[in-house]
DNA sequence: CACCAGAGTAGAACGCGTTCTACTCTGGTG
DNA sequence: CACCAGAGTAGAACGCGTTCTACTCTGGTG
């Protein structure tokens, strides 16, 4: 699912391995941002050679990215569950993102940490890139009426999304808490949602 | 006008250094992206030493962020001298859009390398990346006629501006020609653009 | 069981951004 | 002119991502 490449199918142990580095880098993400992901710290906390980490990930990024992929699937599952509320479509979109990002909010630095692999241009990264923004399109789509118009919902969502981007960009840059990209999104969102 | 920090006025050597420095950064970007702007290149070829760059620069990204700056300000420059033509709302956008599109298209490599420098979170820069949103704003508010609500125009310039960022950035990653640029913003114009 | 491919390991090595050291040059002040 | 602050220089050194080397372990096949 979150693997392009024909990857033979892992066995549990290194299933299991794939998952400690993930959760080793995702908690120095949170501990102390993208700098205090060191591949080195990396390795010694998921109990791995350095070198393993290469073998399961091209970079840090990708190792960061793959940290995100694992987020974004949590929350689109979160939302198919509790499908978002609200009266007006405007309500709703911001219900779904709201929640976002305050999931967002809960771990800044490595928001942020991850926000920078996105945006690093890493070559490597684009697949995983490209999920994650259809997996945000998908996630937000659930939040318009059944009756609108396709092709114009899909231009919303589109532009929302890149409101969504380039704000958490900037809040991740350090200009602007959370609430001025919810503020930032509601003023899109009253523009745009009819 | 770029210098945020009490700078003490540069002597006449000094603003030459400095912008030997900028120029060295800018033919190095042009040539070959982000990774091969190396500072010890960029001394070499600006016929500094190392360490003199670091006291005009806090930093490779800061660097690559004054060329973005000098750059930003020859566009608006040239908007000034030839204001946005087009008979509709829209269609001014677009033509202003389209002349910063083309001119990031002639030197891809670069602009990629000063986005990514944008986006790679140094705290440093923030000054630098506020200046250049609020040059990007301007830009675009040119294209408005002088009649509208003041407060609806800058909503929608501001829309606007993050969708531009936001393609902008996927266009540096990799995702996207100019083009697909262009009918992003296109899309997000007809919405937004009354 | 004997064997082998290839996954994993420890740790050295490399590359480039950044910092530091020891020195020289420059331009303003008495 | 004598002097000094601080800007500039050459180049060593440091830090961390990434790669490489030489070796061991693991799990599947005959």
């Amino acid at each position: 699912m979150s693997d392009t490449s024909a990857s033979p199918v892992l066995t549990k142990s290194q299933a299991a391995r794939r998952d400690r580095v993930i959760r080793a880098a995702l908690e120095l993400g949170a501990e102390g941002g993208y700098d205090a992901v060191q591949m080195r710290d990396v390795a010694t906390r998921a109990e791995v050679a350095l070198g393993t980490i290469y073998r399961y990930f091209p970079s840090k990024d990708a190792l960061l990215l793959a940290v995100m992929v694992q987020w974004l699937g949590d929350l689109e599952q979160r939302v198919t569950r509790h499908p978002p509320a609200g009266a007006t479509t405007v309500e709703r979109i911001m219900d779904v993102l709201t929640r976002a990002l305050r999931a967002m909010d809960r771990d800044p630095r490595l928001t942020a940490a991850v926000i920078g692999a996105m945006t690093a241009g890493d070559p490597a990264s684009v697949g995983a890139i490209n999920e994650v923004t259809r997996a945000m399109a998908r996630i937000m789509q659930s939040a318009f009426p059944a009756e609108v118009d396709p092709a114009l919902e899909a231009s919303a969502a589109k532009a929302l999304g890149h409101v969504w981007w380039s704000a958490t960009i900037s809040w991740a840059n350090g200009m602007g808490d959370v609430d001025w990209v919810a503020g930032e999104l509601r003023e899109a969102a009253d523009l745009i949602a009819d």
